[in-house]
RNA sequence: AGGCACGUAGCUCAGUGGGAGAGCGCUUGCUUGACACGCAAGAGGUCGGCGGUUCAAAACCGCCCGUGCCUACCA
């Protein structure tokens, strides 16, 4: 055949492959099918997502496991799809049109909504292409969008019956509010950053207090304190007139818990237009709700002479105007968290509004109990008690939001008898007084269609064998960070409407970081784009990294070097495959009984089988870099390093056609189902090779559908992996006094072993391989003396000579001998001493005991060998 | 503030009770019958610190130091 090249090239292989198995249709998954199901459905990208690495890791996660799956004969079904991130995608369409100039309010709700799906018809599938980029397997034929018709609809369904259930609610409630992307968030969105700010303490009449919002409080409606703080106790219940920016006002001073004495003057103004927690206090004493900031974060008309300014301006000359009044006591410096919008890290406004509500504890309680119950099992453990954390304290979920791009509420008002009707299809006008309806503004946060996606992306509400077949769906692979957002509600919505969970294990992976362990984010400039990775190392070198590294772990830190690495290690596999397909002349895969295998023959493929064994166990358990690391072990380091220079013997020495036409066998076998056991990782390369092996005629006419290895019992061959052992120490010991001592590979030594029986015969049998392989010329000899000017090292109690005569350097030797000497005694210093310990010998099991002595026993003899060795070497050198 | 992780070779990280590991980097020597994206050999570690449990601890427990993350209505 013709000699490939000795670069593995992927860009000549990866496109072609992937359309192959597309277009043959080895992704589609069949409802009908006999074999049993296997389902994951894809944590829905957004449809403005262009692949980072988070996406790459979770995908070729995901990736793995269906490729491995449909080789052990599962029906496996991938189901791909996007999410329409309302507020995501409303802001990438949003800015598009400031850079045209204009403005979605001069465009009206219903073209900016079709200028959105426009914008998703163009550019909405980046994504997805770049999915199949990495290599997904999902099956195309059923991918989803959480607004098409079919999800839309199990949405309203969903929305209807919890409405009729009692478990939706409108009400007038404090929320995250953003005044940039002019809606409300939910507490998940928000998240908290430091920042440096102030501390200000205001005169409140008699009274001071610490704030760090002074423009706040032209919306104070009371003074709190605590009830058992003394201090103030007198004023509790007293109606304050106090001086202020806005001449003088009257507040209440009332007692409340929430009240901390200990932080600042331990008096606080009660704002509950614009907090949280005074909002609270507000409604346990029936305070009015007075706001001043607008939904656009500006002062509104009750503001008075500040109304139209920003909130932060007002806040800068509100504090002048108290300090020219002399209101101000002190400012300190305050670092403090403040609450961002996750989408545009504006600084949220906590805003008093009307808004939809789902009530949680009743969905929550199930969603913890089929946890608790092991129907739902997370990998790893330790993200259970997160999730019964969070589950336990859950809070109502906001789920309106005022925003365009979305689930549009199916809620009508009528305006002329006041009543609300909530429908599956949209009313004509209202069923009491048949006056006009007008439907409800705001759309559902995106989070509430995820929430469906493992039934509602298989059919649901209608019945189908989709849902019939694969749901409950076998595992959701995803990243801790959406834990709360998507997995639990996934959960508690799947138990409501399926009456079962919507999938069996939740495999939470680390978060891909830089090499400081940040974030990747464009802001920063450390990102490394997967496209580009892709480009530079393969898409395989990529996919492998990312596995390997996926250990159960917080985070992965990604460096190039790791990535070129495994770049690296595709570039050998290629090699070996070049080696064994360029050797392969007079070969029949028939003609070649198992008979006679040779020592490396048994021993590569009890290797090979425990290799099998590893990965499965390594897959099983969601071990992604075990599974890796045991491929790249056994491929690299025994296959390359081992076996196949032990064939060249065979091949270019031998004189057996019986021997050569066995190693040929096992070389193409061994490559052949190494490339198997690597496909899930590494798809495109294995194909591409396996293509190129000498098959039968019953076999499959890709890899992608050939059977993934199982482990033929009668592989595993301890003796032969024993004998081998022997023979690669003795290489080993050899090759080490050649480096150590700075003999050139090349020139031709001779070595003497004293073996004991057992070792005798193992190493005349294969006396050729180890000259071979240590190059060079061997004598067995049990009773062999020790001969003049040489090296000595001990393997496995054996001596083992290399004869240095002419090339002999004392100093060397002695230098040698020394250090190993040094080791050998340390290491027995230790083993004596935990022997002389009575308690040891008493109280540890028998074998270990055992296996203590012999140890001790073996170094003895080690430590004496060696020690007569330097003796005589330096005798000599005197 | 509370909770949860993590701290092992220069770097990134595996390793859940009995002889300290990998990849990369580093040193030395090599155009070895596929591979310099390679081969061979080697150096390098008080397993964060202290105490405890145990015959035995990198691993289990406690405290401390350091780092990260999550949750919370401290203005």
């Amino acid at each position: 055949m013709t000699d490939p090249g000795d670069r593995y090239d992927p860009r000549q292989v990866e496109e072609r492959w992937y359309r192959v198995w597309e277009s043959r249709g080895y992704f589609h998954a069949v409802p009908g099918s006999p074999k049993k199901p296997y389902a994951i459905v894809i944590p829905p990208p957004n449809v403005t997502a262009s692949l980072h690495l988070g996406h790459a890791l979770n995908n070729v996660l995901q990736d793995v496991l269906v490729r491995w799956k449909r080789m052990e004969g599962w029906n496996v079904l991938w189901q791909p799809g996007t999410d329409h991130a309302g507020i995501a995608t409303q802001n990438v369409v949003e800015r598009q049109l400031a850079a045209e100039g204009t403005t979605k309010a001069a465009l009206g709700r219903e073209a900016f909504v079709e200028r959105v799906w426009r914008w998703r018809e163009e550019s909405g599938g980046t994504i997805i292409r770049q999915l199949k980029r990495l290599g997904c397997s999902c099956d195309w034929t059923r991918e989803r969008f959480t607004m098409d018709p079919g999800l839309s609809a199990a949405v309203r369904e969903v929305f209807v019956r919890l409405w009729e259930e009692g478990l939706i609610y409108q009400g007038d409630y404090i929320v995250n509010w953003c005044p940039r992307c002019q809606t409300a968030i939910s507490d998940l969105e928000v998240e908290y950053e430091e920042r440096d700010a102030h501390l200000y303490y205001i005169k409140y009449g008699p009274l001071t207090l610490a704030t760090v919002r002074p423009e706040t409080k032209l919306g104070d409606t009371a003074l709190a304190v605590h009830p058992r703080d003394k201090r103030y106790a007198k004023y509790v219940g007293q109606t304050l007139t106090v001086r202020s920016v806005d001449g003088e006002i009257a507040l209440k001073v009332i007692a409340d818990t929430a009240v901390d004495p200990k932080f600042g003057t331990g008096v606080v103004k009660v704002t509950p237009a614009h907090d949280a927690a005074d909002f609270e206090i507000g409604r346990r004493h029936g305070l009015e709700v007075r706001q001043v900031i607008g939904g656009d974060g500006k002062m509104n008309a009750l503001a008075g002479k500040y109304a139209g300014l920003d909130r932060f301006e007002a806040r800068q000359r509100i504090v002048s105007d108290l300090e020219t009044l002399g209101l101000i006591e002190r400012i300190e410096p305050y670092r403090h968290r403040i609450g961002v919008c996750y989408r545009c890290w504006t600084v949220v406004e906590p805003l008093v509004s009307t808004q939809w509500y789902v009530r949680t504890r009743p969905l929550a309680e199930p969603a913890i109990k089929a946890v608790r119950e092991g129907k739902i099992r997370i990998v790893p453990r330790g993200w259970t008690r997160t999730y019964f954390s969070w589950m336990e304290g859950i809070r109502d979920w906001c789920i309106s939001r005022q925003i365009w791009w979305g689930h549009r509420i199916p809620v009508w008002h009528c305006d002329a008898c006041g009543i609300l009707i909530v429908s599956r299809e949209d009313p004509a006008q209202c069923d009491q007084c048949g006056g006009p309806l007008r439907q409800e503004t705001d759309v559902l946060d995106t989070w509430f269609s995820s929430a469906l996606w493992p039934f509602s992306t298989l059919g649901w509400p209608e019945d189908t064998p989709e849902l019939r077949t694969f749901y409950p769906t076998a595992c959701l692979v995803t990243g801790f960070d959406i834990l709360f957002f998507w997995v639990a509600r996934m959960i508690m919505m799947g138990l409501r409407f399926m009456g079962d969970v919507p999938f069996r294990d939740v495999y939470i992976h680390a978060l891909v970081r830089d090499m400081e362990g940040k974030k990747m984010s464009k802001s920063r400039g450390n990102v490394i784009d997967p496209l580009e990775v892709m480009d530079r190392f393969g898409t395989d070198a990529l996919r492998f990294t990312l596995a390997a590294l996926a250990a159960q772990g917080r985070d992965i830190r990604l460096s190039e070097e790791r990535i070129e690495g495994y770049r690296n290690f595709a570039n050998k596999l290629w090699n070996a495959a070049r080696f064994v397909l360029t050797n392969l002349d007079g070969y029949a895969p028939a003609g070649a009984k198992d008979v006679a295998l040779s020592l490396p023959d048994r021993w590569i493929r009890s290797r090979l089988a425990r290799t099998v064994t590893a990965v499965k166990k390594g897959l099983q358990a969601y071990r992604f870099n075990d599974a890796a690391g045991a491929i790249y072990q056994f491929l690299w380091h025994e296959f390359c390093d081992w076996y196949v220079e032990c064939s060249k013997l065979a091949l270019y020495r031998g004189e057996d056609p019986l021997a050569r036409a066995l190693t040929q066998k096992v070389l193409v076998e061994t490559l052949e189902v190494t490339l198997r056991l690597l496909h899930p990782f590494m798809p495109f390369i294995t194909e591409e090779i396996w293509q190129r092996l000498p098959k039968g005629k019953k076999s499959p006419e890709s890899i992608m559908i050939a059977d993934f290895p199982r482990v033929p019992r009668a592989a595993r061959d301890p003796g032969a992996e024993a004998e081998m052992e022997l023979l690669m120490a003795v290489v080993g010991a050899i090759r080490n006094i050649r480096g150590e001592m700075g003999i050139p590979p090349l020139r031709p030594l001779t070595a003497v072993v004293r073996p004991t029986e057992t070792q005798a015969a193992a190493l005349r049998a294969n006396q050729p391989l180890v000259e071979a392989l240590a190059r060079i010329r061997l004598s067995v000899d049990p009773g062999a003396r020790r001969p003049h000017s040489s090296a000595m090292a001990l393997v496995a109690g054996m001596e083992c000579f290399v004869l240095l005569e002419g090339v002999v350097d004392l100093a060397a030797e002695a230098r040698r001998l020394t250090k190993e000497l040094g080791k050998a005694e340390e290491a027995l210093r230790f083993v004596e001493e935990k022997l002389s310990r009575q308690e040891f010998r008493a109280r540890a099991p028998a074998e270990v005991v055992e296996r203590e002595i012999e140890r001790r026993d073996e170094l003895i003899q080690t430590v004496r060998r060696l020690g007569e060795s330097l003796e005589r070497v330096r005798a000599t050198q005197n």
